[in-house]
DNA sequence: GTTGTCATGAAAAGAATTTTTCAGAGTGCG
DNA sequence: CGCACTCTGAAAAATTCTTTTCATGACAAC
């Protein structure tokens, strides 16, 4: 078939001057702004030609096509090759590791996960949840399951040094009401929740609500049912070619958020860096004494 | 009206929290490929989400349209918008984000360490880490830096449901000698220590070694001093558009190493994660009888 | 002027799509 | 365990789209 190969615009070209005026007069309806112009209806692209809806079905016919809905099946084709990334495959990672290697796949899986995940981050959300945890007026709160818990650890170790009034929760559960006690409204709890849910995390996000606390969510593509309870949520794509799921997407946002929050404050941060080094300083030094 | 501004791919997201099971999964399929997958009739993309056609008309409703006609509609202009603006479809990711926004210049950091990385590991030293930690006669130590702690302990929640016989040394060195006392000839070490890196690492990594450890090590390209005592090495690229250092990249090699150990020693895994599922349910039976 | 051919669109018929209704399945909660 | 609730898709109803039919008008040939 002489429609398989070539393209709408190549085959409504090479018909068009066995074409009548009132198709011509389509046709270049069809043309101009291709190949967007084609995705409506024929009723809608008829009005905008300027025909009848008989001639469109005329004109489709007469180019090879079964019918409008073929016609624009094959439009649609040609969108979506136009549209779907040309930048599809990137050169191999590793030139001494063969393609099928764990670590190529993973590479591989990774960057999917995270080109997706950036496609759905909106950076508005992202400078609000940098903003939220950069007011020294709210305490921030930490708290991960069972897996995720190692990644709030590394959030809070950086915040910890960053700003005052942040606290990690412990990994045990039982511990969270004495937590929920302290928080006053504007606070603000930042959970970690990917598959499988815990349960006891959604306890403690509607016990945090309730004492006026902000909850920013980190999840999974699937989303926690504490992310009915957020503000804001950032969903990200764990999948890998693995049993386990990957962590590594959402260590990314976490990493990109500690340095937005740093950058907003500084002049403060830096102080207590400096003030921080002089600690350390002088634990060494008893240590050497002692 | 709100819908105006936003894409459809914004509206999604924003409102993904408030979306049940079913429109979820309708909603991912809507995001993959996005936005050529919402081109067809509500029966297509009906059929490829797997859902029925009547949930596509209660989410488009949900989500702010007026109908499918109106939720295509939308659509529409954006495939205009992407297409006649070649600039847009150039990164899909960035598309959505400032280049010179944060996240983008972490990702394309990101991106530059994991290739310079990868380029530097030898999937040799990695298959022969994986073998030596799927090893079950040799103890596994696990221990990091300050920073690094949460890494290691990430590492040790995984390797301790795969395979028995792990220990996570306690953030606090005054503890470890008692941890090497403990250890015996062909039992592994696994340290993680970036810049700037810690004295006590040193110590312990020698003492180790006159036990009979085996150590390996995770470290940036300038490479910490108990590198010198590793039997192996990773140097991980770890700059980052930042006033930290990024783990990203050292959470991928240890999530790599997870799944390569873990498939090299998986009908045992098997029922290890049985057992501990079961471990799970009781639990929580007790926490529900208690 | 008549006749035949062709192009065109109005309108009807036919075929789909979209929306609504409704009943069953599942879930949470007391 | 039972109740209330929500979610879900089958099926019907409503709507819109696509195709066909057919009348009209333009134009060329005789």
């Amino acid at each position: 078939m002489t429609v398989a190969s070539k393209t709408v615009s190549d085959v409504i070209h090479s018909h068009f001057g066995a074409l009548t005026r009132a198709e011509k007069q389509l046709a270049e309806s069809l043309l101009d702004n291709y190949p967007v112009s084609g995705l409506g209806s024929i009723t809608t692209i008829a009005e905008n030609a300027g025909v009848s809806t008989p001639t469109v079905v005329r004109m489709v016919q007469k180019l090879g096509f079964k019918g409008y809905p073929d016609f624009q099946a094959h439009l649609h084709q040609e969108v979506e090759a136009t549209i779907s990334n040309p930048i599809a495959k990137h050169d191999r990672w590793a030139s001494n590791a063969p393609g099928t290697h764990i670590l190529n796949r993973f590479a591989d899986a990774i960057i999917g996960n995270l080109r997706q995940t950036l496609t759905g981050v909106d950076t508005a959300t992202f400078d609000s949840v940098a903003s939220l945890l950069s007011d020294r007026k709210r305490g921030l709160y930490f708290v991960g399951g069972r897996i995720t818990g190692a990644l709030a650890e590394y959030f809070f170790t950086h915040m910890q040094v960053i700003r005052p009034n942040t606290t990690l929760l412990s990994a045990n559960s039982s511990g969270w009401p004495q937590y929920v006690l302290n928080m006053s409204a504007g606070d603000v709890l930042i959970i970690f929740d990917i598959r499988r849910y815990e349960q006891e995390l959604v306890s403690l996000a509607t016990a945090a609500r309730n004492s006026g606390a902000e909850i920013i969510v980190f999840t999974d593509q699937w989303a926690s049912p504490t992310a009915k309870l957020a503000r804001h949520t950032f969903r990200v794509q764990i999948e890998a070619p693995s049993a386990w799921d990957s962590s590594v997407v959402t260590l990314f946002i976490v990493e990109a958020l500690i340095e937005a929050i740093q950058n907003s404050t500084w002049d403060e941060t830096k102080e207590r860096m400096k003030t921080l080094e002089g600690l350390f300083e002088q634990t060494r030094l008893f240590r050497k004494l002692g």
